[in-house]
DNA sequence: GTAAGCGCTTACCTTTGGGTAAGTAGTAAC
DNA sequence: GTTACTACTTACCCAAAGGTAAGCGCTTAC
């Protein structure tokens, strides 16, 4: 029945091997506002509110939610600095500069893939 | 306020558009099943029952709205052949194996961040 | 002492994704 | 004519993600 094959592909296992590291990356990156949060103080460290306000659209509650999350996955620090009242500051760590290439890619097909998209909208209207 | 600065990055419209661009192309490779349906296909074209039966797991119903979905963004083909009954035989297009560097490098990076959440996790135990 | 800023938390609601189970139109085999 | 297969669809349910709005403990400014 399999009418097709290609024969330059890796194997099965291979495959499925893949495809959990996949989907866990995509687990670690996936939500509307990870990316943003991590790129965002990758460019600099930032207070809670000034991360609010240059994500803009994010509530404090998801926020918080994902500075947590960010913190118990290794992409960011929160440093508390002794002033009076204490400054919160988040920063990004090193790992979140791992994400590089995966983010370069995911930019380059996303860019093609919105070209790709809109002319097939053009040509259906 | 902005106590570190990394000049060496790219200004804040490029970072946008960039950040948009990827937010695109996470939308399409969400969800529990689509790359494992897009691989699935990329290694041999299938019939419905064929892929519902190595997709473990898959229900009908999903299913059935991931290969429209797949379909309406041009990663897949869906082939009535006039036998009878007709026999539909989807098939990954040449768009899918766009995809193999974003995976590649989401693949990478999922299994080295596996290991490390890993090995914090023994430091923690 | 009242208002305002900081860094959140809480309660409540809606949306979305996905799971289960059953059904359906068409065909073919027995 | 009953059963079974194919390619789905439909109805119903549940959990997670995320939005809204309000509040809270603390501090400083007026």
């Amino acid at each position: 029945m399999k009418m097709i094959r290609n024969e330059s592909l890796p194997n099965i296992e291979e495959c499925t091997d893949s495809l959990r590291n996949v989907i866990d990356a995509l687990y670690v990156l996936n939500g509307k506002w990870k990316l943003a949060v991590i790129l965002c103080l990758v460019r600099s460290s930032k207070r809670f509110n000034e991360i609010q306000h240059e994500v803009t659209g994010i509530s404090s509650k998801v926020l918080a939610k994902e500075l947590k999350d960010l913190e118990l996955n290794g992409f960011i620090r929160r440093n508390v600095y002794p002033t009076t009242p204490v400054s919160i500051i988040y920063e990004a760590t090193d790992y979140s500069r791992t994400l590089k290439n995966v983010i370069g890619e995911l930019s380059i097909w996303g860019q093609q893939h919105r070209e790709k998209v809109k002319q097939s909208m053009r040509k259906q209207s």
